[in-house]
DNA sequence: CAGTGAGCGAGCTTCCGCTTGACTT
């Protein structure tokens, strides 16, 4: 018999609780939650006032098991999960389940892992809050309503195993409106002057650096402009110095993690769940999933003793931040080290790397406002009303600066920091050079998984648990891709005066060059359409807003979840039952136009097997032709001309020794085909529509040349080849792992066998 | 791994939010 058994959601709170607690407690975990409705059907009896189906999902068995198990050993139990709407459902799921009275059974919280907040909740229990659980039951059967719901007239109207959920089909509107305003920009240009002056007739004098307060439409304007310029006088008009401070940002939240993780690592949102999670089991950090950007006073007083020790007092500035998120339930800490002392770590570089940047964070956030000094100088000119302008900022005091500083998504932010050499008012200023360059307006920047997340928890939709799985379910559905783009280059034209002379110049940029944004695709765009024209209630940007604020009520007791419920289902299912009947499905059919030659109509649409363009109808005498769009082409945005460029392949390229070579596009990009095998084009390198057989053959020898790399050893049915996670055997199209330790130069065909038949045997006998 | 687009239809797909592993060809 155990005295005591103390219930947390997750092993590792477990473990280190159970340190504080001593021997007359065990704690375990539940690993979240228990019970779920139940996986078949819709697992809700709408008849009987929603009444919930709940059931054990089969990968919980054995943990419920385990906790019944404990249970029955131990004479008092302590629920001790999260503090939060679903926290406290756990709580009352592991009540139902264990068999516990819910006048008698103890409920404790505690917001961090010291061992007098632990001390404190044991002192004071309570009961479980139903009125917080049924405000968790109205959430979890609303999503399920929405999602069992909707989804299935998606798989009638539009495609099998298509989704929809309040979450995800958000994450697709944002997306898919963001990209309807890049199609729809238009970008101007204008040309914006820059100067460079010099403080005396000396050439070799400091330079100032300013930019004229005009911007010019055109190169006739801008070439009026510096022609004016080269017989100005400049004078130095005004110099205002103006003190400034900046404060560090607050600590990490999952949200704000992924952000810059992204940002400053390159990691993808998933990418830094999974390296926080290791950092988190192995004691290094605290809990990785929080919207909460609290410290608790242990880490606020050991923060401020390594700053103290490190950077000295005037460094040091302790501050608790408040979260501003819409929705936040701060049932943990902010994300911070474990130990602040441990600037670093063992483990992998992304491990490393990551702590690294948690430290900063939090030890930053700690740190006295950085003291700055922004100075504008103002250059007027004797024949022009344009003023220009320069600013510089020194730093007078780095406080937090020194550690950390937050990075921007602003990807291309002019920021020449310019060093203000000493002038004085009314002092005549030359120019070296001036210079009108040609700058385009740019469109709304595309999403990033990480923008996303940012945007979704602006909206208060999603949980830290679910960003980077809703990340995940939108690509997996097809509905958006995390892609790369070349961009395209641009024109630009400078004029630049120098010595009482315009010359003009021209450079090119990349235009819309994108690395890992999310781009809308087809079917993610019919589906968004769908979900406007028919559930726009559901894909409001408000509506997660709007029963948020109805859960709050029925937690506060103030409002009947049931009566929640039946309020939101009467018109919404009236509505999915008004869809049903529509005849029409949604293929995001459009008709480009008629083929130039023989006038049938060319349209593209959804079909079977993703996007087509089609000449002709299907109830003429002719048949009609079909083609598959390219990866990066939209049913939205595709042209007649485009689309007719698609059936000039697969062409042949002609005979070789009575084998024929052929260059098509398939699912994996541009191929040549010769005697029945796939060799794929040079990305960026090589065009199908245009390549020759000349250049076929090389492509083809150099495949051939890296294939005999690949093998190590060829015993004709057995071969060991290097793959992607090294060397590896292959027979009869079965892969098989080298046990550990092998060097796989040296295997015969009799080790080859031998580890062949001991993993055919391990995989019959699991 | 690279094609496919006739039509019928059985049986399947699906949500969000808590938690970790198991598994990588």
């Amino acid at each position: 018999m155990i005295e005591n058994l103390v219930i947390v959601e997750s092993p590792a709170k477990a473990k280190t609780i159970e340190k504080f607690l001593g021997k007359d407690f065990r704690v375990i975990s539940s690993f979240g939650h228990i019970r779920d409705l139940a996986k078949k059907n819709l697992g809700i009896n709408i008849g009987k006032d929603f009444e919930p189906d709940y059931e054990i999902p089969k990968e919980k068995v054995k943990v419920v098991n385990e906790l019944r198990k404990a249970a029955s050993e131990a004479k008092n139990i302590w629920i001790a999960s999260d503090e939060d709407r679903e926290g406290e459902a756990i709580a009352w799921h592991l009540a139902g389940v264990l068999k516990l009275d819910l006048d008698t059974t103890k409920r404790i919280v505690f917001h961090e892992i010291t061992k007098d907040a632990i001390s404190t909740a044991i002192e004071n229990p309570r009961r479980i809050d139903m009125n917080l659980v049924n405000s968790q039951q109205a959430r979890r059967i609303l999503d399920r309503l929405v999602g069992f719901e909707i989804s299935p007239v998606l798989w009638k109207k539009v495609q099998p195993a298509l989704s929809a959920g309040r979450v995800q089909s958000v994450a697709v509107k944002l997306i898919v409106e963001r990209e309807r305003e890049i199609f729809s920009f238009k970008a101007e240009s204008s040309y914006r002057v820059t100067a460079v002056f010099r403080i005396d007739t000396n050439t070799a004098s400091a330079v100032l650096r300013a930019e004229a307060s005009k911007r010019f439409p055109d190169e006739k304007e801008a070439h009026k402009f510096l022609e004016l310029c080269s017989y100005a006088g400049y004078t130095v008009s005004g110099i205002t110095v103006k003190p400034g401070t900046r404060s560090p940002a607050p600590p990490f939240t999952t949200s704000t993690l992924q952000q810059e993780a992204f940002r400053k690592l390159g990691f993808s949102v998933a990418q830094t769940m999974t390296v926080a999670q290791k950092l988190y089991e192995a004691g290094k950090i605290t809990y990785m999933r929080t919207d909460s950007t609290n410290l608790s006073k242990l880490a606020l007083a050991k923060s401020r003793e390594v700053i103290m020790s490190e950077f000295g007092e005037k460094y040091s500035k302790t501050r608790q931040f408040k979260t501003k998120t819409a929705g936040a339930q701060e049932a943990h800490e902010a994300i911070r080290p474990a130990y602040l002392d441990n600037s670093t770590i063992t483990g992998n570089q992304n491990e490393k790397k990551l702590y690294d940047l948690i430290w900063k964070r939090t030890i930053a956030s700690q740190m006295a406002d950085a003291q700055v000094e922004k100075t504008t100088i103002s250059i007027d000119m004797n024949n022009s009303p344009v003023i220009f302008n320069a600013t510089g900022e020194v730093i007078k005091f780095d406080g937090f600066l020194k550690v950390y500083m937050e990075s921007s998504d602003q990807e291309n932010a002019d920021d020449e920091k310019a060093v203000i050499p000493p002038v004085k008012k009314g002092m005549p200023l030359y120019y070296n050079s001036i210079t009108a360059s040609q700058k385009y307006t740019s469109p709304p920047p595309r999403y990033t998984e990480a923008s996303l997340v940012k945007k979704l928890e602006e909206l208060g939709i999603g949980r830290p648990s679910t960003y980077a799985p809703t990340i995940s379910t939108i690509q997996n559905r097809g509905y958006v891709s995390r892609e790369d783009r070349p961009g395209e280059k641009r024109s630009l034209k400078i004029l630049s005066l120098e010595k009482g002379k315009v010359t003009s110049t021209s450079k090119s940029e990349l235009a819309g060059k994108e690395k890992s944004k999310l781009f809308p695709q087809d079917i993610g765009m019919i589906v968004n359409d769908f979900l406007m024209e028919n559930f726009s209630v559901i894909v409001d940007y408000n509506f997660t807003a709007e029963v948020e604020e109805q859960f709050d009520e029925i937690a506060l007791g103030k409002l009947k979840w049931t009566g929640m419920l039946h309020n939101f289902y009467v018109p919404f299912h009236t509505t999915v039952e008004k869809t049903l009947e529509k005849k029409d499905r949604k293929t995001g059919v459009r008709v480009l136009g008629n083929h130039p030659e023989t006038g049938e109509p060319v349209t593209v649409r959804m079909g079977r097997f993703g996007p087509v363009a089609q000449i002709g109808n299907t109830d003429n005498d002719n048949k009609p032709r079909f083609a598959s769009l390219a990866k990066n082409q939209l049913l939205e945005t595709i042209t007649l001309e485009e689309a007719l460029n698609l059936f000039r392949l697969p062409r042949s390229l002609g005979k070789n020794d009575s084998d024929e070579m052929v260059v098509g596009i398939g699912k994996f990009g541009p191929y040549i085909r010769f005697k029945g095998k796939f060799f794929s084009l040079k990305k960026g390198v090589d065009d199908p529509y245009t390549l020759t057989m000349e250049r076929a053959f090389e492509i083809i020898n150099e495949k051939n040349e890296d294939d005999k790399k690949k093998v190590i050893s060829d015993f004709g049915d057995i071969r060991v080849l290097n793959g992607r996670y090294g060397p590896y055997l292959t027979k009869d199209k079965q892969n098989y792992r080298l046990p550990k330790g092998t060097d796989a130069e040296k295997l015969t065909k009799e080790d080859c066998n031998k580890i062949i038949e001991k993993n055919d045997k391990s995989k019959k006998s699991s």
